[in-house]
DNA sequence: TTGTAAGCGTTATCAG
DNA sequence: CTGATAACGCTTACAA
C-alpha cells in the first residue's frame, strides 16, 4: 500500500541505508546514484515516514507550544495568533513543526505537557506566557529538557533562555511620559498578578512615580482578571476616589478598550479629561476611538526568537542560556493629552 | 535512560506484551496483574513513547491543522483563536493532539499538508477556510485522506464533511432587517471572494432585495482584502456614491469596525445617518461604539464540532458524509435603527 | 562509496 | 489470561 524506503531502493537498485543516505543528502553518496535514487522516489511518489524516522533518529523536527488556561487572557487577545504565526515563520525557517497542548485547565495542560514530552512527540517547548507559579516549568526544569519562556521567568531568572521585552522600562518610559504632560495623579491598571508581566509594568510605573517625587497610592493600582469587564470595573473603581486620577497606564489594549467604553459611557472625554496609555499596540489600538497611545512591544518577533532560540538550544545542547530582549517602542496617537486641559476644564 | 515497556515488564515480572495490554486496558488482563503492572509503571515513572506506538499501531491519535495563508484575513481575526479552542476542546475529549501548518504562502502550506499526511503525522485534517480553488482540498479528496472544511466547500458539497453556518441565510435575515427598518439602499461590504463564506453572505443579500423587489445595483456590492483599509476605502466608494446607501450589511465585524472608524471622521453617525450590520459577533462587536449589531455564528462551535465530526471519520472510516450546521442568531445592538431618522435629518 | 544488520519502543499475531 | 516473535519504516554503526 504506503510506498516505503525499500520499494525505493529496490526499483533504484540499491540498498534502503543508501536511499535513507540520499534522503539524507549525505556526502559519501555518489552523484550518480543520487540522482538514480531521486528519479526511484520521483516515480514511486515516496515521502518519507517521519514517525518511523523520528523513532530511529529519536529527534521530531517538532516544537511543542503551551498556553496559559484558555481560562486566562492570553487566548482571548490578539496577542496569540500574532504571536504564533511569529512562532510559525520561525519554525518555518528549520521545517519545523507544531504541536500544541489542547488542555484547559491548568492539569490537563499539565498533563498534556508531559505526555508531549515524555510521548516523544515535540524535542522543546515553548512557554507562551510566564507565571509567578508553574508546575509546567518547574516539571520542563527538572527533566532539563529543552524549552524557551516567552516573558520573563519569575525564579531562576538567569537559567532559564526566555524572549521579553524590558516592561519594567517600557512601563517607566510609559509613566514619565505621562508625567511630562504634567499628570500627577496616575493610575495603574493592571491584569493577574500572577503573570510575571503585570508584576514588571506595575514597577516600572511605581519606579517613574518614585523618581519624580510622587507619593504611590494603593488606591491607584487596580488588577482586573477580565478583560472588558475589568477595564469597566476599573474606570468605576477609579473614578468614584476623592481624588481620581487624570491619566491611566493599562496593561493591555484590550481592557485599555473596555476603559475607554466606560469612560465614554460615563461622558469622560480621552484625552481632554483623562488620558489613557497601554501596553501591545495590536492592530485595535489604531481603531479605538480615540486612537490610543499604545506601547509596541513586537509580538511577532517575541514568537519569531522563541522558535530561533528553541531550535539553537535543540541542535546544540550545550547553547548557552540566553536572554532575548525584543526592543518596544511608544506609538502615540490621540488618547493622551496635558493635564492643563483637564484642569482647565474643571475650573 | 528512559524507562520503557521492558522495565516495566521485567519489574512486573511479566512480558513485554502484558504490559502493552495494561495500557490499553485489554479485557483480557486479570486485575490482579493490571495492579501488579500499574505499581512497576508508577515506581519507574513510566509514560509511553507515542512516536513508537504510533509507528507499530499506524495511528497518532493528532489532528492536522491548516489555516489560510496568513497574508489572508483569518489569522488576523479574532475568528482564530476562538475556533481554534473548539477545535482544542473537541479533540481533547477524545485525547487528540493537534499538529498544526507552519507555511506562510500557499504552496508552502500545501507541502506542509503533504508532508504531515504522507509522512503519517497525522490521522486527519481540518481545514479552517474554505476557498473556491483549493490545492489542499483536492489533495486530501485525491488520497481519500479523512478530512474535515469549516465553511462549505465550492465544489462536491454531497461529498465532503463539513461544518457550517447558513451563511447565505444568515445575510438573507440581516437584510430582511434592513428592510424591515426602513431601508431601501442597502450595500454589501465583503472580503475576497474566492472564500466561500463571502459568496454565500453576498448571494443572501441578493435574494433578500430580490425577494423585496428591490433592484440589485452593482455600486452597491464592494468586495475588500483587507479588513481595516477595506473598510475605510468602502465607506469612500459608497458615499461618494450619488445615491449612497443608507444601511450596510458587511461581512466581518472588524470590517466593520473599519467602517464605523471612517463613518466616524466623516462626521456620520451611526445609526443615525446609517445603519450597520456585520457577521461573527466577536468580542469587538460589543465593544465598538456604537456596540454592533452582528451574526453570532458560535465560533466556538464550529471548531468543536469540526473536531468531534473529524475523529469520527477517522475511528469509523465508513462514517458517512455529514453537513453539520451551526445555528447563528442575530444579536441586536445599537448600530441599526430605521431609515426615517436619516430621513427625517436630511429634510 | 555502498551494503548488512541491529536497533528505536510499541503493537499485533499466534500459540499455549 | 499470558508469552514469544514478528512487524512498523527508518537510521546508523560496522563491514566491505
Amino acid at each position: 500500500m504506503t510506498v516505503t524506503i525499500k520499494d525505493v531502493a529496490k526499483l533504484a537498485g540499491v540498498s534502503p541505508s543508501t536511499v535513507s543516505r540520499v534522503i539524507a543528502d549525505s556526502s559519501r553518496i555518489s552523484e550518480k546514484t543520487k540522482i538514480k535514487v531521486r528519479e526511484a522516489m520521483q516515480q514511486l511518489g515516496y515521502h518519507p515516514n517521519m514517525i518511523a524516522r523520528s523513532l530511529a533518529s529519536q529527534s521530531t523536527q517538532t516544537i511543542g507550544l503551551v498556553a496559559p488556561s484558555s481560562t486566562d487572557l492570553v487566548f482571548q487577545n490578539p496577542f496569540f495568533p500574532t504571536v504564533l504565526r511569529g512562532i510559525s515563520e520561525g519554525a518555518h525557517t528549520k521545517q519545523y513543526s507544531i504541536h500544541m497542548t489542547t488542555g484547559k485547565t491548568e492539569k490537563e495542560i499539565y498533563d498534556d505537557v508531559v505526555k508531549m514530552v515524555q510521548g516523544r512527540r515535540v524535542d522543546g517547548v515553548i512557554l507562551l506566557y510566564s507565571k509567578v507559579e508553574d508546575r509546567v516549568l518547574s516539571y520542563l526544569r527538572e527533566r532539563n529538557f529543552p524549552f524557551v519562556v516567552i516573558g520573563k521567568p519569575f525564579k531562576h531568572v538567569e537559567e532559564i533562555t526566555h524572549i521579553d521585552n524590558d516592561n519594567f522600562r517600557a512601563a517607566k518610559d510609559v509613566t514619565e511620559h505621562l508625567l511630562r504632560l504634567g499628570h500627577e495623579r496616575v493610575a495603574f491598571v493592571g491584569g493577574n498578578l500572577n503573570f510575571v508581566v503585570t508584576v514588571d509594568r506595575v514597577l516600572g510605573y511605581e519606579k517613574a512615580l518614585r523618581n519624580a517625587g510622587i507619593s504611590l497610592r494603593n488606591e491607584y493600582v487596580i488588577h482586573e482578571e477580565f478583560l472588558r469587564e475589568g477595564g469597566q470595573e476599573a474606570v468605576n473603581a477609579l473614578l468614584s476616589l476623592e481624588d481620581p486620577p487624570t491619566a491611566l497606564v493599562v496593561s493591555d489594549d484590550l481592557m485599555a478598550l473596555g476603559v475607554l467604553n466606560s469612560l465614554n459611557e460615563l461622558g469622560i472625554q480621552v484625552p481632554k479629561d483623562i488620558s489613557v496609555v497601554s501596553f501591545n499596540n495590536v492592530m485595535l489600538a489604531e481603531m479605538s476611538r480615540p486612537p490610543l497611545t499604545s506601547v509596541d512591544i513586537n509580538i511577532f518577533d517575541l514568537g519569531f526568537e522563541a522558535a530561533r532560540n528553541l531550535m539553537q538550544m535543540i541542535e546544540n545542547p550545550k547553547e548557552p542560556v540566553k536572554r532575548v530582549i525584543i526592543p518596544y517602542n511608544l506609538v502615540k496617537r490621540s488618547s493622551c493629552g496635558p493635564v492643563e486641559s483637564a484642569i482647565v476644564e474643571s475650573t
